[in-house]
RNA sequence: GAUUUCGUAGCUCAGCUGGUAGAGCAGUACACUUUUAAUGUACGGGCCCUGGGUUCGAAUCCCAGCGAAAUCACCA
């Protein structure tokens, strides 16, 4: 236990608080307080009454009382005597609440009022209250107080974030360190952060719904793995004492999924979250969310109008519309989105045919065109390369790129008509990959002869080659039926469809360093 | 990993070419029975990120560290 530091507000904080139990108020009471409204729900019942306003002050004050039971954090408080008002947040919003010094203290004894309300309660404690619905001379809805309930005291001052009449922010809490490490900070004091996770959670069960709705099957597979597979990146290793062995955080679900197709399931799906030793930024977390979903006797065609019908949904849930606000453009996720093969969008973008060049020509291309390049990479990471240089920031409205070098795609089945090729789409949206999908190679023999492909590329140099997992090969030894297989960056998605350009945003936790030396 | 910027009251921020710390909100006290960025009066609150250095004197200049952000590199 570390010995605290008190700063001024804290140290009178706890001196109200043993107050409170002075006067036989526990400020962390057990019982339950029975809330029977939300404030969103209250002034959204009234709206429209407001507009007639005589009307609804007669209907509220005279005939019909509407009685309310609300808890949530006291958010400001505007003391006037023996009348106050305050501000009062549960988990929809905030409603102004109004206590009178008689009405909540009846008898002579004033003490709620002057000294549990005026003095020992602060910014940030909860309350419960019970009352009345009515409307202020000026017009807002409110809650009429009758009783008034100390239900959790908070021992350490909010920031306060203050709005004038034009909705204008003052003195926003608004330091991202702080608002990562606090994120409770965060979302009591920032509504559109409170939003943003909102969404994200409406998105994946949108999604899930989305599948559900096709006889798909949400499923779970192993997150600690023997053999990190199903993508090529740096795992976190970590020791299980009992058996004695390496086991490693899931980079990717791909491989488990596949052998759940072999097992006989139609479709199975599963919100990954997966984790990759890597560098960290704006859009790269050590753990972050995908999903991945397979589908069996479907191609990639038949999956990118899938995507494409899902995102649809998506957006339409979370906006209303498919046209998304993203920065400075708007996104529009209405279905079909323009698909392009890999080789037209290097074509577009360099004015060159790469489709029939070989390895060395393609090297000399890639240095004609400026991109940085050398003797490790192969001819798929070359065709990579250049796309990823030259084209794909400029895919802005969401486009499927089809048709990826077959060396970059390990698990996916050769294009039917081209053998250099893979059956693969990537579904590029501003610029950035947030969805990847095969017709997933099921050919038992081809599938080792490209694991032992990436174990060459290995040797030569390239350090993020898969590595071999025979028990999957021995499962698509047994058989998998033809399957598309589809896999989408939660986290990017959230990030598009809620105008947030950093990953931090949209994941309420990001990695931080730890505090403190 | 590189470069740049930043770190001052609970929060948001001033603090010039070095002279010993300021504002608004929040807090405390008093007043105020329909306010809404409530108002009025008064008051309190600081390891100026940490450690060195230069100097008579450092929040300020220099070096190192810690933390954060942005850009780049890396990451299919």
């Amino acid at each position: 236990m570390s010995q605290q530091i008190l700063n001024e507000q804290e140290v009178i904080r706890r001196e109200s608080l043993t107050k409170l139990r002075e006067l036989g108020i526990e400020p962390y009471p057990a019982a339950l307080f029975p809330v029977d409204a939300l404030a969103k729900d209250i002034k959204q019942t009234y709206a429209d009454g407001l507009q007639q306003r005589d009307i609804l002050i007669n209907e509220l004050l005279e005939g019909k009382r509407v009685n309310v039971v609300l808890a949530g954090r006291l958010m400001s408080r505007r003391i006037m005597g023996k009348a106050s008002f305050a501000e009062l947040q549960d988990s929809s919003g905030r409603i102004q609440i109004y206590l009178n010094r008689d009405e909540i203290c009846l008898g002579e004894d004033k003490e709620l009022y002057n000294t549990v309300f005026k003095k020992l309660l602060d910014i940030g404690d909860f309350i419960g209250i019970k009352g009345y619905v009515f409307v202020t001379q000026v017009g807002e809805i409110s809650v009429h107080v009758e009783e008034m309930t100390v239900l959790a005291k908070s021992l350490r001052p909010l920031p306060v974030v203050k709005k004038d009449e034009d909705g204008n922010v003052y003195d926003a809490f608004a330091d991202t360190e702080l608002r990562y490490r606090m994120r409770y900070v965060d979302l009591v004091v920032n509504e559109q952060v409170r939003e943003t996770f909102l969404k994200r959670t409406k998105l994946m069960n949108t999604m899930r719904q989305f599948f559900n709705d096709h006889g798909y099957l949400e499923v779970e597979t192993p997150v600690l793995q023997s053999i990190p597979g199903g993508a090529a990146a740096r795992p976190f290793i970590t020791h299980h004492n009992a058996l004695d062995i390496p086991l490693y955080l899931r980079i990717a679900n791909e491989l488990y999924l596949k052998r759940l197709i072999v097992g006989g399931f139609d479709g199975v799906y599963e919100f990954s979250k997966n984790f990759r030793n890597e560098g960290m930024d704006r859009t790269h977390n050590p753990e972050f969310t995908v999903m991945e979903i397979y589908v069996a006797y479907k191609d990639y065609n038949w999956m990118m109008a899938f995507t494409e019908q899902m995102l649809e949904k998506i957006a339409t849930e979370l906006h209303g519309t498919t046209q998304v606000p993203f920065g400075d453009t708007t996104l529009n996720y209405a279905a079909p989105y323009p698909r392009v093969t890999m080789y037209e969008a290097i074509e577009r973008f360099t004015g060159v045919d790469i489709s029939s060049m070989d390895e060395a020509q393609l090297r000399v291309t890639c240095r004609q065109q400026g991109v940085e390049v050398d003797e490790t990479m192969g001819r798929g990471k070359l065709i990579d390369e250049l796309f990823g240089a030259k084209c794909e920031g400029n895919f802005i409205q969401p486009t499927f790129i089809t048709d990826f070098p077959v060396e970059m795609s390990p698990l996916c089945k050769k294009h039917r008509t081209n053998p250099q090729l893979a059956e693969r789409f990537e579904l590029m949206v501003n610029g950035k990959e947030v969805a990847n999908a095969y017709s997933e190679l099921n050919d038992p023999i081809d599938q080792r002869e490209r694991f032992l492909e990436q174990m060459r590329l290995a040797d030569r140099g390239d350090d993020e080659a898969m590595t071999i997992d025979h028990d999957f090969l021995r499962a698509l030894e047994y058989g998998m039926p033809p399957t598309s297989g589809l896999g989408i960056g939660i986290d990017r998605l959230t990030m598009f469809m809620t105008n947030q350009n950093t990953i931090q945003e949209v994941l309420f936790f990001p990695q931080m360093r730890p505090e403190k030396a």
